[in-house]
DNA sequence: AGAAGAAATTAACCCAGGTTAATTTTGAGA
DNA sequence: TCTCAAAATTAACCTGGGTTAATTTCTTCT
């Protein structure tokens, strides 16, 4: 595995969004983790203390309920920083599991030794900022649509939003995103089939 | 109306935080705004371009579907900076209003060039991830609750986090909270009443 | 290609919460 | 204190999605 590429593409990820972030630090304690399609890059209630880059792949955001439920909060592609702010922030158990969708290339750094040089870093504070406000809009508009939004209405959303996965993952996987059961998924999909 | 006193109340949230910030750019455009229960600090659809530090009192966000449906996303009590983090960032109009609980007071400042001057400072940009990573939490453990509750334990989980406005506020903002509509309250209190 | 397990569909039934509307309670202003 | 409008309750009915279970594809492995 070509480390200085993959360092490269992390560093490329920031740059352009416009900061000037000083590279200094980033030298050591890069770790390159290949995960396969269904693997795990972390379960949910694990500690998770490094900060994550996807390389390449798509993954998605999992949790479960007490009950045993599973419910996809998200679906991330590469190029992008990936993991649990919170529990990474708080020092604390993931609410969520990460889940390769297909073979992925991972970098990651110890987040706290990362953030602790990082933060003198202005250009870095910036980017973090932006990148949590991203994230946030993300949440932000999420959350309206569940409120707002059929289930239908949802499905359809999803279709536009993420077309690459509609036909690729199981439906399963969309019933949990949308937050209803794979039956209900199957009767929408009918509805929809009869129009 | 004791200008200093906010000023110094508006620094003191920050500084509890035990960040390290230059205040030098705080002095002028700092504006007053008393507003009375009931009434909005900004409505939905409007553009919103201050930066909102609640000095004392509460609110809610809520927005409104094409329907007319109001739903109420969260409360938030004094101290705390408020506002929409999407809309003042991205420069757009307001996906929901912010409207009193109580008679507030309210202080502001230009986000734009509020943000352009602090950004230099490296304590302010720590406190402003800090705080967006707080929020974001909040969020969070809302997304996870919605999805994995019955309308029954989120209003229990309501009456816990906001003791002080259970038997404040009309039941209709609490069930538009809770996402439900206030016959669907009502049941639910009445079932919880009988046991 | 065949077998076995996983995923998806379909059907039957149930229930929480929505909708509408009538009735009672609450509360603010004269 | 009385009045009138808004808020809350209650009742009757409806519907979308949950649940369970039987049936039919898809996958994948040998």
């Amino acid at each position: 595995m070509d480390k200085a590429l993959l360092e490269a593409s992390f560093k490329h990820y920031f740059d352009r969004m416009g900061y000037d972030i000083d590279w200094q630090y980033f030298t050591q304690s890069m770790q390159i983790q290949p995960i396969r399609k269904g693997e795990f890059l972390f379960q949910q209630g694990e500690k998770v203390d490094r900060l994550y880059f996807l390389h390449t792949g798509q993954v998605r955001y999992v949790s479960v309920s007490e009950t045993g439920k599973e419910y996809t909060q998200s679906f991330a592609k590469s190029p992008r920083i990936i993991g649990s702010t919170r529990a990474t922030i708080k020092g604390t158990k993931a609410l969520f599991g990460i889940q390769a969708l297909e073979d992925c290339m991972i970098i990651s750094y110890p987040w706290h030794s990362f953030f602790n040089e990082m933060r003198q870093d202005k250009g870095f504070l910036e980017c973090y900022c932006h990148f949590m406000e991203q994230i946030f809009i993300l949440k932000e508009e999420k959350e309206s649509s569940f409120v707002k939004d059929s289930a239908e209405k949802r499905y359809l959303d999803f279709c536009v939003d993420y077309p690459e996965l509609k036909d690729k993952i199981p439906q399963q996987q969309i019933a949990s995103y949308l937050s209803i059961t794979p039956v209900a998924l199957s009767r929408i999909r009918q509805r929809l089939k009869r129009i």
